[in-house]
DNA sequence: TCCGCACTTTGCGCAGCATCAAACAGAATT
DNA sequence: AATTCTGTTTGATGCTGCGCAAAGTGCGGA
């Protein structure tokens, strides 16, 4: 399948790559779709293929040994994906589900070290994406480490508001399926306590809920309260 | 300043690489020592250097900017520090402390993504130390998520065993200062509750504790705590 | 149009852990 | 040897947020 090298020009993980060296990378991929609820790679399984999303939107999660299910991260297009091989891992760390309908990219990770030798500026690149990454881990540790829960779901909620809000008449809409529970296992609390926390939200005009739906009407005072000030 | 290449060959980041490349590398490092409880780097500064460990045992610290600190992590000889400069950051993330008399190379940032076109086996290597890191950070998120403080401290202890335990006669000693405080600012809770704990241990016999010491007397009792037995 | 499911809301009680407070002990300093 | 300092222990108290439970509601399927 030619895949054509406008579409994914524009991203910074291949900025600073010749046209040739992109159609040589492009040639190597595939494309394909995963309906909403379908998954594109499953927790524990062999790490065959690592990824990028064009289009859609992820949610990868880990289940731990005892059943409880957290979400690592939520993947945005122009995101590369399932690097597990790349770091040094036979299987997938998690599972990665469409929350909307999503298009991505795919290649065999036998490539990996072959387009990182090739291209090392590619490597660069691959090095500060997970760079970032690491940053919001960290960031995460350190909000549930120090901050309370309302803190930490009005920063999670900012969070996906800045990555996938889409504007709308009342305010910023949250561009896919976000159920509260997931909002829950994002920050480390229950679903109990996010719709509560939603509820008082909507109480005071900053939010409105609704089924798996998110409006943000008041980005600042979230803000604000994201700061710790009540 | 010559640096032996022996004293670095037999690190992961460096295998794949050959002894002339190696000691190109090396020849623009300089080493230096830090006494215990002074800084190799403090955040916020520019990052104008990345490290590598030889010797000793550092702790990196994180402050909030309602002067909360959290530790971000331990680091060992062997492994790389500090790079922010590779993950497009112009300041350091956090503090590096020496907990023990230590001993490192520094490279100035400038240079890192020289050697990493010169050289794509290193590329791949720091892609797996950092990938690594990650891992740890998503555990952290995930213990923190899901278990009750007991575990994670137990948990942490039993890291810190791995990585830095000594054999004595009666057990493992952790083999640099670590108070209770640090411990709490490792698994997110408070050194009350560590010391709380540390001595609820210490009358069952797992651990024998100490100003700032640390001896476990009974792995496997503390890996059992950590997997959620009581 | 109705039904049933999945998601959400809300109330209540409990407990794990934080917070506040104070005493204690080992190390370093004089 | 006395003093100070820093880290540790331990107690008392209270609140946040979780667990459990049950009712409510929007949505899709038949």
């Amino acid at each position: 399948m030619r895949i054509d090298r406008s579409i994914v020009k524009p991203l910074s993980l291949f900025s600073g790559m010749s046209d040739a060296d992109l159609d040589q990378i492009l040639s190597h991929a595939t494309s394909a779709r995963v309906a909403q609820g379908e998954a594109v790679f499953v927790q524990g399984t062999p790490a065959n293929h690592f990824f990028l999303l064009l289009n859609g939107r992820l949610k990868v999660t880990q289940v731990t040994p005892d059943g409880q299910q957290i979400i690592v991260r939520v993947v945005h297009p122009g995101d590369l994906f399932g690097f597990a091989k790349a770091l040094q891992r036979a299987d997938y760390p998690g599972t990665a589900f469409a929350a909307a309908e999503s298009l991505y990219l795919a290649w065999p990770t036998a490539l990996w070290s072959f387009f990182v030798e090739q291209n090392p500026s590619l490597a660069v690149s691959a090095l500060q994406t997970i760079g970032n990454r690491l940053e919001e881990a960290h960031t995460r540790i350190r909000e549930m480490s120090t901050q309370e829960v309302e803190r930490r779901v009005a920063h999670a909620v900012l969070r996906l508001t800045e990555k996938a809000g889409k504007p709308e008449d009342g305010g910023m809409r949250i561009d896919f399926q976000i159920s509260r529970q997931d909002i829950a296992e994002m920050t480390g609390t229950t679903l109990h306590t996010v719709s509560r926390l939603l509820s008082a939200w909507e109480g005071r005009g900053l939010v409105e809920g609704g089924r798996q739906k998110l409006l943000v009407r008041d980005m600042k005072a979230l803000a604000r309260l994201a700061e710790g000030e009540k």
